[in-house]
DNA sequence: CAGTCAATTTTAACAGTGTCAAGTTATACT
DNA sequence: AGTATAACTTGACACTGTTAAAATTGACTG
């Protein structure tokens, strides 16, 4: 009951977009080149065309498969608490995935989708937001001051722990020189007073 | 009293970055290679590694100039507020910039600088942390809830601009969905509500 | 003023990239 | 068994960043 051994390879697509993944690890984004890739995957060169419209299209593949691992970052670092401390949690899984995974959170955040027209429709796609609509649900469900009072400015959550993420991963914020002993603490500290709880 | 026409091309130093900036502006940060670079500024392809050691070396001094139109946007975007108003302006000059210079604001918080060994040194200087530095005095200046409590806990006031500022720029965030009107009229109150004034 | 020297720039080449057209192979179906 | 078609390879094109070698230019020295 193997998943459809197709054709020559059996099943190029997924070796495609796990190879894809693994070079992101190991290398980060600046080294992930389609013919990286195809190499890895041991095929040719354009034997990813027969599966995907262009790189950003394999990329987009990619990302996808991303936004599911990051809603479970979220809700596992979430999981086990209530009210405040549950968004609290929420947000230190948003900031974990983007530290424990910085070039596929790159990836995934990177560049205006505008340069690919395919990318912005597939950007509706509920996937490629569960981050925000876990967070979101969660304000509904468990209301804290400030961010919680309309439905609009619930966005303003979502800059917070994004903003913290990039800024964290670009070193533009180095917790150390806020008088942190590691980031662990910075983060922690961050979410609290977040949500109110410090 | 021309700035010290230097042998052949006469700083090409400067005319290199600016003709970045320029392509930046009108062909975003994916097209810009150095090569189009060179052409641009009417030299041939390997001239500029006269004045950088790399690639990476010039987009370093097209950051720097791009940090100073970004605190001079913060500044203007504040002139004649104060307390709260005047952070609100600040954090809509960040959020102004980012919309208006998208792939240089992009070029300027994008990759990890752990890829550039000169590019984690360069971050220590005052010039790249500008932004954050008007922000950080803003706070310690009109103190306002929650974000000024403690030094550290500004970092937060830092995370909600920065965010709010990249997932507007990368689509994730869209007024029109949240019942705005105008862009503007979501950074607006976005921007009250951050410092407490709706 | 002539000659030297170093800074600047060009030319040519290398390895790598994304992408496409054409040809080849393997599979499924009649 | 034979054929249609999806999957894949080969080869090519234009582009990229970078380096070594050669050529040019300007400034300074005698």
């Amino acid at each position: 009951m193997v998943p459809k051994q197709t054709y020559h390879h059996g099943n190029l697509h997924e070796a495609l977009v796990d190879a894809a993944v693994g070079i992101l690890e190991t290398e980060g984004l600046a080294k992930l080149s389609l013919r990286r890739i195809a190499r890895e995957a041991g095929v040719s060169q354009a034997a990813p065309y027969s599966h995907f419209k262009d790189k950003s299209d394999l990329l987009l593949a990619v990302q996808a498969q991303g936004y599911v691992v990051f809603a479970d970052r979220m809700r596992q670092e979430a999981a086990e608490s209530e009210g405040a401390a549950y968004i609290a949690g929420l947000g230190r899984g948003y900031i974990y995935f983007a530290l424990e995974n910085p070039a596929l959170f790159e990836l995934m955040f990177s560049g205006n989708p505008q340069d690919n027209p395919d990318a912005t429709t597939q950007l509706k796609d509920p996937i490629f937001s569960e981050g925000y609509r876990l967070l979101d649900e969660g304000l509904s469900q468990y209301p804290i001051p400030i961010f919680a009072d309309d439905g609009s400015s619930r966005a303003l959550s979502w800059g917070v722990v994004h903003g913290l993420a990039s800024l964290l991963l670009g070193q533009r914020i180095i917790p150390e020189l806020f008088g942190y002993e590691t980031v662990d603490e910075f983060i922690h500290q961050s979410m609290e007073k977040f949500v109110g709880l410090a």
